[in-house]
RNA sequence: GGGGGCAUAGCCCAGUCGGUUAGAGCGCUUGUUUCACAUACAAGAGGUCACAGGUUCGAGUCCUGUUGUCCCCACCA
């Protein structure tokens, strides 16, 4: 046996790590003697370094992955990198800035790519390595990149079909516009976070110099681009109006009055303005009407040339000047100061301006549509099921997608123009020329929204669009673990592309998490500064314990607060483990015979229930993903029922000097830890592996041995209800013994009046080992005692200890007297519940002979200790 | 505007098909350096399960409403 230090040190996990890579443990193959199980890591950024979030998705699916490993599953956990176009780019274009002052524009489009390739060399493998650190347990050899040569064929392959069937466009559309990063975005790429403002209400004069028209607007600036004003045909105050001309201040236009029901009678002025170029709603609108579109704000935020003599001022520069002339022309009505929602880019923070540009789109509602039929036929089901109503709203909600991003980093779209007639060709491989006129055919410049590739992530891994046996056997995968914060940007976008590429779902469940929250409950951020290093807390406390610290106690879908105290409280707890494990192979000799005893003691008997007990429920709980109760489950199990009870009864027949005994109390000690290792394994695999190593036949690898099964073989209901008896007897006494300030040390003499008297004679030892007793006397009558003794009373038996001269009479009745009270309270809630006619005649039978059962033995209770009251009197 | 979560011990949270004495951890009180572990052991205190109704033999759990709180979506200028 080697050496096991007396405080758990978590510095061997680095070479457990290394030891299971050299084994290849983690390594699937389709296998069809197996059932396949698999989870497609959802891929962090080259840009991350790993954070709590990382650290609770990634120890949920360790979990889920080597419970089902262990379980038999042919089990694949694909990793990999996504190359997170705009968040890379935004991140590399700073450091040109920062440390060589140069832009990208300065640079050019394939140095640019060349200095993005390095940064994901250098950078993408440190995320890898930290979440080695781990213990995750996924298949490196099939580590996947998004920009990987098969994974970019598998984009390209998308979208030319998407674009054959007619799913992917191109067109001029308002899209939402990052003046910083200077591409579109998607809608989901948008985030709104309330700005104080205000509401300038204008005159508009109508053109024939009869009165005006006032208006109410957020974006003053914009006027420049307005093409009309409209209000609601239903406002009686308006209809006059409508059709008449406006002479719009600041410009020389004229724009009509148009009615539209988008335009609410009861806010602002019922008048609103109409700038099609500049907001989504007054595009749609236009399109109505047939408006005019006149963009007045260009590509980096500043006013255009239509913006006449504030071209070339920035958008908010422009505000003021445009604000101050229409107040020194007489226009201004009034200013009211006024909160509301601005767009911000996800990536950088600027403001987001709606921009009409011809951008590419997906159609979203064919593509939609089977998506939510298989939500709805539960083919995908979301864990919790709430998920789905969020899923919904926004499937059902769903504009076309913008996938057309003005940068230079990710997958290029595979769309050519011709030089000379502007025919456009999609297709796999760039064409020799136009097919049309013979020209020549340059590509598009703008690449793909990131999403687009990781969409394609369930089967793009495994090496799709070529066919081969990974992908036939893998897919589609089994579970999918994320956070509810990504069910639009990743979760949705895989269902539809999965339905429509592979023609099947591309997992059964979808397990969401919630998110990882600080002490105080607030979200942990980098600007917040109130994140905390998981890569710190391993090294202090070790990746087992912070594995721990994140899966117990959390239930599916809920945020969990992070705190010092509860890893502090799981590194306990491994220690506990860790020496619970020590005494039991530190008594192991080597003449032990480690196999199962033939006959088994009642404590035996009892541990061995619980066991079961305990397998059953947790592979249930792991089974339905109920991780947070599974790990408190074992916990209980592992240290007050193991470690408190079963470990301290053992004692008695380790240092018997029985050989035979001390075998018996070794193989069962063994067989109960090695069960509690494997159990423990998928939240803890690096101690559980290396203490497994101590003591078990060599080349046996705890990672890869089998899942305990329930076996009711060892399953002793008698035997585990006289234990539960014993226990609460045990405890009864040493509170006694509290209360009476019996010393610690003092060993009691005591007179048992047992229920059962064979089960307590073989008991006896433990009342002594555990509860201070020296001398036990069986006694059949409580006559044969003529000392003055403190009783306690308990369905297993009557222990009546003299103390001698520490027996207070006084005392000792007032004990008894809350005993009784207790007891009858018992009696009397039991007796209202059975006289209940409706209870025993409608809850099932065995709950009513339980119930039953307690109410004779409370009564029992009530009366012996009465009795006791009585002889003190 | 629409949707959802949460409200349980001093604190932070579990609580599975509704089952009758509501559980951990931390903290608190008392005692213990006992031969696996003081990162420990033993004993204990501490709860009107937000509030009001309802369903049920039985409700922390299901339904309705109220209050408080957090989040997501939408974006009425």
């Amino acid at each position: 046996m080697d050496k096991m230090e007396k405080t758990y040190d978590p510095s061997f996990e680095k070479r457990i790590y290394d030891f299971w890579m050299k084994g290849k443990y983690f390594e699937a193959h389709p296998n069809d003697e197996k059932e396949p199980f698999t989870i497609m890591m959802p891929p962090p950024n080259i840009t991350g370094q790993l954070h709590m979030g990382h650290a609770l998705n990634h120890t949920i699916q360790d979990i889920i992955i080597r419970f089902k490993r262990m379980s038999g599953f042919e089990t694949l956990w694909l990793p990999g990198t996504d190359h997170a176009s705009i968040a890379t780019e935004v991140k590399i274009v700073e450091q040109m800035k920062e440390q060589e002052g140069l832009t990208k524009a300065d640079v050019g489009r394939e140095e640019f790519l060349e200095r993005a390739w390095a940064w994901k060399e250098k950078y993408g493998g440190r995320i890898v390595e930290q979440l080695k650190r781990l213990g995750t347990s996924c298949d490196w050899s099939k580590e996947a990149f998004t920009m990987d040569k098969n994974l970019s064929a598998a984009v390209v392959d998308a979208f030319v079909r998407y674009y054959k069937k007619g799913l992917i466009y191109r067109g001029d559309r308002i899209i939402n516009w990052c003046p910083h990063c200077k591409t579109a975005l998607s809608d989901a790429e948008v985030v709104y976070n309330e700005q104080q403002s205000n509401l300038w209400y204008y005159r508009y004069p109508f053109a024939d110099g009869d009165g005006y028209i006032t208006i109410a607007t957020t974006r003053p600036e914009t006027m420049l681009g307005d093409t009309a004003v409209a209000v609601n045909p239903k406002d009686e105050r308006m209809q006059a109006y409508v059709g008449r001309m406006l002479r719009l201040p600041l410009t020389d236009r004229i724009i009509p009055v148009v009615a539209d029901d988008y335009v609410e009678i009861g806010f602002g002025t019922g008048a609103v303005k109409i700038t099609p170029a500049h907001d989504p709603n007054d595009f749609e609108l236009g399109l109505r009407h047939d408006l005019p579109v006149i963009r007045v704000i260009d590509d980096e935020g500043r006013m255009n040339e239509n913006a006449g003599k504030y071209c070339g001022m920035d958008r908010l520069e422009c505000r003021k000047a445009v604000v101050e002339d229409l107040e020194k022309q007489g226009y201004l009505e009034k200013i009211e100061p006024y909160a509301h929602n601005v767009g911000e880019c996800y990536r950088c923070g600027e403001t987001v301006e709606a921009i009409v540009s011809k951008q590419w789109f997906v159609k979203m509602k064919p593509l939609a549509e089977p998506a939510i039929k298989a939500v709805r036929s539960k083919k995908v089901e979301f864990i919790p099921a709430r998920f789905e109503k969020t899923y919904f709203n926004w499937m059902e909600n769903i504009k076309d997608w913008c996938i057309s991003r003005q940068l230079w980093w990710g997958h290029r779209i595979p769309a050519w123009y011709c030089d000379d007639c502007g025919e456009t060709v999609v297709a796999k491989t760039a064409p020799e020329c136009c097919p049309k006129c013979g020209g020549h055919m340059h590509q598009d410049e703008d690449v793909l929204d990131t999403w687009f590739s990781s969409a394609l992530w369930p089967f793009s891994t495994l090496g799709y669009p070529r066919k081969n046996k990974n992908l036939s056997y893998f897919y589609p995968t089994s579970v999918l673990v994320t956070a509810y914060d990504i069910i639009f940007f990743w979760v949705a976008r895989m269902i539809f592309s999965g339905i429509e590429m592979m023609h099947e779902v591309p997992f059964s469940e979808v397990l969401i998490h919630g998110l990882v929250r600080d002490a105080n409950g607030k979200k942990m951020s980098k600007s917040a500064g109130n994140g905390i290093d998981p890569l710190e807390l391993i090294d202090t406390y070790g990746a087992d314990a912070l594995r721990f610290s994140l899966a117990t106690g959390i239930a599916p879908g809920s945020d969990t607060r992070f705190t010092v105290g509860k890893i502090e409280s799981c590194r306990n707890f491994i220690n506990k483990l860790w020496n619970a494990s020590r005494f039991v192979i530190m008594n192991v000799n080597d003449d032990d015979d480690l196999s199962f005893p033939t006959r088994l003691n009642g404590a035996d008997k009892w541990i061995l229930t619980r066991l079961n007990d305990v397998v059953k429920d947790v592979t249930i709980n792991l089974n339905k993903y109920e991780i947070g109760l599974a790990a408190a489950k074992l916990y209980d199990f592992t240290w007050s029922e193991f470690c408190d009870w079963y470990i301290e009864m053992s004692k008695p027949m380790l240092y018997s000097g029985d050989k035979k005994a001390h075998s018996h109390a070794v193989a069962m000690l063994t067989y109960v830890l090695t069960a509690i290792l494997k159990l423990l394994h998928p939240f803890m695999p690096f101690i559980t592996e290396e203490i497994y190593s101590k003591y078990a036949p060599k080349g046996s690898v705890l990672m890869v041995s089998e899942w305990p099964a329930y076996n009711k073989k060892t399953v002793f209901r008698k035997e585990e209800k006289s234990f539960e008896a014993l226990r609460e007897t045990i405890v009864a006494v040493r509170n006694m013994r509290a209360e009476m300030n019996v010393p610690v040390g003092k060993k009691v003499k005591a007179y048992l009046i047992p229920a059962d008297e064979k089960f307590m004679r073989q008991a006896a030892v433990y009342l002594e080992k555990l509860a201070g007793v020296g001398e036990v006397v069986f006694v059949a009558d409580k006559s044969e005692i003529a000392e003055k003794t403190v009783a306690v009373v308990t369905a297993a038996a009557e222990v009546l200890v003299p103390l001698g001269d520490m027996v207070d009479t006084e005392k000792e009745k007032d004990r008894l007297s809350k005993e009784i009270a207790k007891a009858e309270a018992e009696v009397k809630r039991l007796k209202q519940l059975l006289s209940n006619k409706a209870f025993v005649s409608k809850a099932p039978q065995k709950l009513v002979d339980g119930e039953r059962e307690k109410l004779a033995q409370a009564e029992e209770r009530a009366a012996k200790l009465k009795e006791k009251l009585h002889a003190l009197e």
